[in-house]
DNA sequence: ACATATACGGAACAATGTTCCGTTTTTCAA
DNA sequence: TTGAAAAACGGAACATTGTTCCGTATATGT
């Protein structure tokens, strides 16, 4: 058994082995299922709740994610992706004025639906403190690039920081929770219309 | 209710026996001892360890506070009814436009401080429920009670809603945890002077 | 001083995050 | 195709923490 090198082994800096098939499955069900249940039971929901959805044992779990934070987080980076996506498909599928309120509504719901986690947020464990910045990594450009072909097109007045809208809009979506869902549509548009105000020549024509 | 008629127990609505004064003791320690191990640990910390910093027994804990969030409201309504004091007395000893200010000042700091309180709040536990509306109650009737003053001496224009200042604060106060304390002072700072700028005949003379 | 209500302390229980390891499955090369 | 090793799996076992229970200790009032 002691496999006495007859030749080195055939790992070195070659591709190793391919990443087994079953190990993939059960990534992709993990982090279907990990979405699913916090959704309806939010963040705090037992691992083994997780698990037993994903139709495998805990151990697996633990296997790809080595603390339970780092499933929250896999999660949310998923989201936070799917949310920036979103930008490119707006804007080559609408006007740049519809395509930026139409984003900024996506964007609100996000925030909405991730009010659990925005808790494990702030609750001062540093397994998330990289979250905030991939945030802005990712949701920055994607508004920015919205914000710049809404200018150019002369719809919005140029100049209004992407990060200050995002702030403006995850501030407000706060007090929406209890104020109705209408609370924070009307709050967005209020601000969209607020970077209206200073586009173009005038706003009635 | 009739509660059956005579005097049979010696309970009726007469004083019953005095409460034990080890009791209260341990009451008053616990409260101590929570409100000091929530500031430094958070209010996740264990109940254990309020308990030994406290000086008893874990059961002695839930006697006292038969769950977890029982203790994290009591301790939560003292601090507010600190805070909500605290206005009448800055009233007393400063000129309304000082003691509004001093006050904002106070209540930001208080917000900030219960910055892992605000994620046990928004956790959706029911047992949290009753705080938002304690919390209304005690500091509206105190900052309003300072706004009517200052703008009774014309230092503040009059109108504005305790209420919303109060929610405007609370919200601000969430991004000054990442961009230091000072930006939470210069937004309230801001805000107040938004209220006097309509106030008297002129801002500057 | 004594009887009793009250309170105390901590062992025991339950829920849940995490680790460990024997077993199973997949991959790869002969 | 076949066999061995690497990789992954599953779940029992462990650790931590909220909560309950109850025998023991103590304050209160007569």
């Amino acid at each position: 058994m002691d496999d006495t090198a007859g030749e080195i082994r055939p790992e070195d800096d070659g591709q190793r082995r391919r990443v087994r098939a079953d190990a993939q499955r059960n990534l992709d069900a993990l982090l279907r299922a990990a979405m699913a249940v916090f959704a309806t039971s939010g963040v705090d929901a037992p691992v083994r709740e997780i698990a037993e959805k994903a139709g495998v044992g805990i151990g697996t779990v633990y296997r790809h994610f080595p603390q339970r934070s780092d499933l929250i987080i896999a999660v949310f980076r998923q989201e936070v992706d799917a949310c920036a996506d979103a930008a490119p498909a707006l804007a080559a599928a609408h006007a740049p004025g519809e395509a930026l309120s139409r984003w900024m509504r996506r964007y609100l719901d996000f925030i909405a639906a991730k009010r659990g986690l925005a808790a494990a947020l702030h609750s001062g464990d540093p397994a998330y403190e990289i979250l905030p910045s991939y945030f802005q990594k990712r949701l920055v450009p994607a508004l920015q690039s919205l914000l710049d072909a809404a200018a150019a097109a002369g719809v919005v007045r140029a100049g209004f920081a992407a990060t200050d809208l995002l702030r403006a809009v995850a501030v407000l979506a706060a007090p929406s929770q209890e104020l109705g869902p209408e609370h924070g549509r009307r709050m967005v548009d209020l601000l969209l219309d607020g970077l209206r105000y200073g586009a173009g020549p005038s706003p009635g024509g």
